[in-house]
Formats: structure tokens, sequence, C-alpha cells
DNA sequence: TTGCGCTGTTAAAAAACGTTAACCCGCTCA
DNA sequence: TGAGCGGGTTAACGTTTTTTAACAGCGCAA
């Protein structure tokens, strides 16, 4: 059987969030509901999604700012806006962010799902996403069972480590942001853990070690680089 | 498999933008999204980009300004401008700064693609930007890796040494802009980066003494400028 | 030629990172 | 209930990288 797509639906506004959720559920899709756009960043980062439709104008962190977090750590999650407005200059902020389709209040719920369904045919994030293994270098790796399979025993990885390796390894040849990466795996990028996240990839440097291709290349006052040689 | 190659679309009308990246997605490119100057040239001097196509008139900073900025430090990715406008005045200026091609609105996407490809052949960008190795006169360099082999043991580049070098030798027989290049490596052009950047420029010359064909020259309130004798 | 801004260079200070080990805290199980 | 364990944080110390300071020399314009 096929997996559920999961989306997250980020509306303040209830009535619409409960009726659009509903909505998508009864379409078989597996949607995560949050209310505002700091409970929705924080559910992203904990979660799996393959989708994201966020409103534009919600408390504690609009739209468009929680686009951005997003797209720090994840450039491929496909995004849509919601928005009651109908101004262009909001438009092209949204576009700018990496969005990848905008809808203006009122729109039928018939023509969000077609231009979903559009986007994933498009861009094809059922194969992305699902696959549940990766390689490090010659290192195989299992997020999902957080698993690495190093010479010998398989090592699993506590939950920190494993955070840690995924975002390097899914962005392996770009500069893993610092203060990003932070907010996503610790809530907060304060002095201390940023003192806990070094002691990480000093964990990490040691685990993948058996591999000389793989590298953890620190780019000064930026972040880390997962390179592979 | 090849590598995807990179191209940098900078384009404000959202529907023609998101129009052209699904196009010239569907056409196997790996396609980033600017929808004003300001946010292309950003993107442009964080990543590594093979293309640039972008349109003439938008918000925050212009297509030819655009360009212009990107010429300061990058004087071979091909780019191609796009218009509403059918003026010839516009299509020197279009020229004047580096264009490879100009396409005046409305245009076909079969034809911008054959554009596309027919620089690509013309250039060969594919070679130039992709094997990750060069030579600074006799001694080989890899950015990517930042790693310098100097006579002995290969040196390791830190961050700014690194920045700093890839930008002196892709420009090298031309001045590197001071301004330009605090920008791009620094972020901000104040006197102490000023500063800053003269130290770096003693180190790398200390670093590559060892080639006495190797020179970097100060151009007297301009900035910088490789020369291999 | 003289003065001032620009550059060259070295050294000291400051910030950022690397690593190890001690510590803390919640949980489990004898 | 309290010893042990696993996961994570904090402390401590060392190293590397970057910035700032200080002083010396150079180059161009008035």
């Amino acid at each position: 059987m096929e997996k559920k797509l999961a989306i997250l639906l980020a509306e303040d506004d209830i009535n619409l969030g409960q009726l659009l959720a509903t909505y998508l559920r009864s379409k078989n899709y597996d949607v995560t509901l949050a209310t505002d756009g700091q409970q929705a960043l924080e559910t992203f980062n904990k979660g799996k999604f393959d989708f994201c439709i966020f409103d534009v104008m919600m408390p504690k962190l609009d739209g468009f700012s929680l686009a951005k977090e997003v797209r720090e750590l994840d450039k491929k999650t496909p995004i849509i806006f919601l928005t009651a407005k109908d101004q262009n200059e909001d438009k092209l902020e949204g576009f700018a962010t990496g969005a990848d389709d905008y809808l203006t209040k009122p729109f039928s719920m018939d023509e969000l799902l077609a231009r979903i369904t559009a986007i994933i045919r498009r861009t094809g994030v059922v194969e992305s996403n699902e696959s549940g293994e990766l390689y490090v270098g010659k290192i195989k790796y299992e997020p999902e069972l957080r698993l690495l399979h190093t010479a010998g025993e398989p090592k699993k990885l506590t939950t920190k480590e494993n955070q840690l390796l995924e975002l390097l390894v899914k962005n392996q040849n770009e500069v893993l942001d610092r203060q990003a990466t932070l907010r996503a795996v610790w809530g907060d990028d304060n002095y201390f853990n940023g003192r806990s996240m070094d002691v990480y990839i000093a964990k990490l440097r040691k685990l993948l070690k058996e591999d000389p291709s793989i590298e953890i290349m620190n780019i000064h006052g930026k972040g880390f680089k997962l390179v592979i040689k």
C-alpha cells in the first residue's frame, strides 16, 4: 500500500484550519494542524513532512518568516501560501522564499487540492522522501531507524546525533547554518547549546572517520559543511 | 550520471518566473528563482551557478546593474537578459556588461532553451566549472576542499584564505575590486574589514611565494590583481 | 615636495572551534 | 531506594581562525 503524504498545515483561523484539515484527510493525506507560526516551525523540525501549507498572516511568526526558517535547512519540501490579501507585493515576498504556489482567500477546497496534486506530480516528492536509506560516502545510514552501518556492528545513534547527522547529510556540500541548526535541533541558539553542538560534531567526526573521504568541514562563523571527496 | 547545471533566474513577474523555472527544471536544470535583483545578487554570491538569466526591469536592482555587480567578481558565467522592451539602446547596454544573449518578450520557451544550450555548448561551462581543481602557476589548488598543494604537505586553507584566493584565481590577470570583494567575502566593506583583507593578502603572498612567477599585485585605490608571469 | 590616504607587515587580542572528561538528571531494576 | 546506565550538558583547557592595533612605507595629487 502506498504511504500517505504528510502535510503540515499552519492556519490560525480555527474554523478554516479544521475545515481544510478534515477535507484533506478525507482525500487521504496525513494532516498536522498548527495554529501559529512558532508552533508550526517546531512541529516541522520535529517531524517529517512532505508538503507545507502556510497561512501568511499568523500570530508569533508569519507565514513568510516561517517559510524562510524552513528553507534554511530544507530546500525541497514544497510550500503553498494562503492569504486573505490580494496584494502583489505580498506575492513577491512569498515566492522569494521559495514558494511553490499561492492561493488567495477565498478559494475552493477543490482548487487547493488540484494545486497540491499538481505540485506533487511536478516535483515528485514521493520518491525522494520515501527511501529511508541514505549513504554517507561508503557508509549506509538509516535516519528513520537511527542506524549508522559502520564497519562491524551497526551503531545506534542517539536522538541528537541522529538529528544533526541527518541535517548534515541532507544538506551535504552546502553550508549548514549554525544558528538555524541550533534552533531546529536544540530549539534555541544560545551559547551553551552552541557548545553542545560542537561536542556532537566531534562525536560524528569520530564515528565517520573510518571513511577518510568524508569530512565535516567548519566554515568559520557560519556553520558546518559535510563534503564527500 | 551527469551533474545538473545550476541556473540562477531573476524575474520579478511571478507567473513568468514560475513558468520558466518549471519548464527549465523539466529540462533537467537546477533552477533557483529570485524575484528581485538584490536577492539575486546575494544568492549568486552564496552559491555556485553555471548560468544566469536576468530580467532587465526588476525592483531594487535592475538586471543590468545586477549583471555589473556579478561581473565585478565573475567574468565568465554566461548571462542572458530578458526584457519587455524592444529598445535598441537597452540591447547595447546589456551587451556592454558582458551579456551572452538577449531575448525580447514575448519569446517562446523553446527559443530560450535553444539559446541556453547554444551558449553552453559554445562556452563549455561544463568542463570549466566542474573539475574543482585549479592551478595557480605551478601550484595545484582545490577550492572545494580548501587545499593548496604547496611543496611538501598540502596546506589546508582557512575559510577566509580560501574565499579570497578563489576569487583571485578565478579573476587572475584582472583587477579584483576592493569593495566588491569585501562585500562578497566579509559581507560589508567597512574600514576594519578592509584592514582584515590586507592581512589576508599578506598571508596569501607568503603562501604563494614558493613560486616566484606568482604575484599578487596591488592596484592603488582599486584592489588586487593576481598575475602569473 | 609634502601631506594624507592607502597598503604591508607583524604582533597581540579576541572570538570561534575541538576535544576530553566531569557532571547532572531521569529512568530502570535489583 | 539507591546503584547503575544512557543521554545530554557544562566545564575546562587547548588550538585555530579572525580581527584589531600599531607602526612603517608607499603613491598620488596638490
